[in-house]
RNA sequence: GCACCCGUAGCUCAGCUGGAUAGAGCGCUGCCCUCCGAAGGCAGAGGCCACAGGUUCGAAUCCUGUCGGGUGCACCA
């Protein structure tokens, strides 16, 4: 159900009946032609640019075309007008009719309106957070975690078949620093007084790892060389931070489908496997790469790797596999870890990453497309940084995680909704600043407030008309008159909600979510409009004490301004707000 | 030095597959509560879309170059 498409399709109907009566030459491409909400709306409803885009390839004038167009498309009943503007646009108005039945078509199909099958059941793999199992999860990995959130349900809205998916980073050497630090708590918890050297975690969120360590094994590898214990206590703390980490995600309300293990790809022949894929390629060799130009590293020195050749496939050097002494880098099982994601049958990949490693996307790019023969297209997405203020002042350090702030020092501040939907107010490419005391502001200039008012007042309106003896149920105001909905006030907040299908589709192709967002704002400014004009003009008003029939058509409209605001915020993963406290 | 991202109103930012007179919030000026929540609404002022070329019927949008800001750059993860 989508307005847009419905009429486009009326177009290319209209134009198929002009080559069909010798107006318009056969074989043209309407590929093009689209029909879209003209820039401003005394241009009309709707405009297409057909007139204009088929004038060279038919060898006519824009105008010509755009009559002969208008002439037909005025035929249909949906068709109000059909006026030719500037070059050759064809400015369109819709009858009344029209943006009436479309408040019952929301309120038929609740939060499913929008819903598309432009996905055509297509299986995604979303990537994202994938944080290194060593500490709870920071600021950055929280706006990554609700960006690829709401990613992966807008695609799913959006007629996809998602994967969420998590890749444990804990077969590198972070994880043993992990296991080394959580042995100084260990031994802390046995009495003994431990010193923090660089290059261990000293952050207090692993006093309590320690501490069950001890209790669970007792004092058996004190005195004991690291060989003795690294492997198990690596395990031992890897879970449990993997169980920090996933609580700290269902604290934002994020659930994974899948967690992939990076250890899990070592010692099973994966990575060896992918690389004998590329292997066949041609596309492993081993090499010298060029010193970096610019700034020299210290200690550079030629070296011979093994390389992957990924400048075959779109990136600028080609990148070592292996280090001078064997070892895999931490790009293989990178390779091999997306390998399996091809394997597994993905249409497509998708992986969220932090604005840091904006360096690797390239490579990685290379690798899928080498692995895939290129028929598996892989986007990646950068989140930008979060810079956190209080008080207009950058916000603090946490103490408890040792040098960052949390995603549980923001959470436990402003809660999960307002976390999640002022992240998504922003491109995933653009900086976020992000306020403490701004996003819990219930005035105008925090989107969060102004988008739950909306939906409050709406529930506001229900409540009141409960009181008044209306029924509201969904049916019943489907059923109502809505004829009675004539005021252009009133339809243009029903204009609105017919771009929202078109919305998604748009917020769906190029993967942003953001979009929904201020989509979203923009429809609670409808409403807080056509409310405000109640003020002067009772018959806008949403209730009409006695005349239970125009309070339903009313109110048929308010309901469906919010049942768009749930299934937009449902996408965002917040939470509706059925009154303002 | 190279790569990626960004440059739009005083500030913070939207801007779809290239489309008409480039939009919103904040701030500024002035209005609107006997009323379903004024926690809101309406109106006004405010622009060389960084700059210069190019592509075309048409460019904030695509291409090239310049300037400015951010991020990342062998053997780390």
């Amino acid at each position: 159900m989508n307005l847009f498409t419905d009429l486009r399709t009326l177009v290319t109907e209209c134009l198929n009946a002009l080559v069909a009566e010798g107006s318009l030459p056969a074989g043209l491409d309407y590929g093009n032609v689209a029909v879209e909400p003209p820039r401003d709306a005394l241009h009309g409803d709707m405009a297409t640019n057909a007139a204009m885009v088929l004038a060279k390839p038919a060898g006519m004038k824009p105008r010509d075309i755009a009559e002969a167009l208008a002439a037909k498309l005025t035929a249909d009943p949906r068709v109000a007008s059909a006026e030719v503007a500037g070059p050759g646009f064809l400015n369109l108005r819709l009858n009344a009719p029209v943006w009436q039945s479309l408040v019952k078509t929301v309120l038929t199909a609740g939060t499913a309106f929008g819903r598309s099958d432009m996905g055509a059941n297509k299986r995604v793999n979303v990537e994202y957070v994938s944080a290194n199992p060593t500490g709870p999860l920071h600021v950055g990995h929280t706006r990554g975690a609700v960006f690829g959130d709401a990613l992966a349900s807008l695609l799913a809205y959006a007629g996809h078949d998602v994967t969420r998916e998590y890749y444990i980073n804990d077969g590198g050497a972070q994880v043993d620093v992990l296991a080394r630090s959580v042995y100084l708590r260990y031994l802390e918890a046995l009495g003994e007084v431990v010193e923090f050297a660089e290059g261990t975690y000293p952050g207090e969120y692993l006093i309590d790892v320690g501490q069950a360590l001890a209790n669970e094994v007792g004092n058996v590898w004190v005195d004991q060389p690291e060989a003795v214990w690294l492997e198990e206590i690596r395990d031992y703390s890897t879970d449990a931070m993997m169980d920090l980490i996933r609580a700290d995600l269902k604290a934002l309300n994020v659930e994974m489908d899948h967690f992939f293990s990076e250890k899990s790809l070592y010692g099973t022949g994966l990575i060896e496997a992918a690389i004998a894929e590329l292997d066949a390629k041609g596309l492993i060799y081993r090499g010298v790469l060029e010193p970096p130009k610019g700034k020299l590293p210290e200690d550079w020195e030629p070296r011979e790797q093994t390389l992957f050749r990924s400048t075959e496939h779109g990136d600028d050097v080609d990148r070592p596999i292996k280090k001078s002494d064997g070892a895999w880098t931490y790009f293989a099982p990178d390779i091999a870890y997306h390998y399996d994601k091809v394997k597994r049958g993905y249409d497509a990949l998708i992986d969220v990453f932090g604005a840091d490693h904006g360096g690797y996307v390239k490579r990685m790019k290379a690798a899928v497309s080498a692995l895939s023969d290129g028929t598996v297209p892989l986007d990646i997405k950068l989140t930008q940084l979060v810079r956190l203020f209080k008080n207009g002042e950058p916000f603090k350090m946490s103490k408890r995680a040792g040098n960052f702030v949390t995603l549980r020092d923001v959470v436990d501040q402003v809660g999960p909704d307002v976390t999640r939907f002022v992240m998504l107010t922003r491109k995933n490419d653009a900086p976020l600043d992000f306020d403490f005391d701004k996003v819990l502001e219930q005035s105008k200039d925090n989107p969060v407030f102004y988008v739950q008012y909306a939906h409050a007042r709406v529930c506001s309106v229900l409540r009141k008309a409960a009181e008044a003896g209306i029924t509201t149920d969904d049916a019943t105001l489907a059923a109502a008159d809505l004829g009675k909905l004539a005021h252009e006030a009133e339809l243009g907040v029903a204009k609105k909600l017919a771009e929202w299908p078109r919305l998604v589709e748009i917020a769906a192709r190029t993967n942003e979510p953001h979009r929904i967002a201020f989509y979203l704002y923009e429809l609670a400014g409808d409403l807080h409009g056509l409310w405000n004009r109640g003020n002067d003009d009772s018959s806008l008003r949403f209730l009409h004490e006695g005349d239970a029939a125009t309070s339903q058509a009313k109110i048929a409209l308010a309901r469906a301004v919010a049942v768009v605001i749930s299934a937009g915020l449902g996408i965002l993963g917040v939470t509706p707000a059925e009154e303002m406290r």
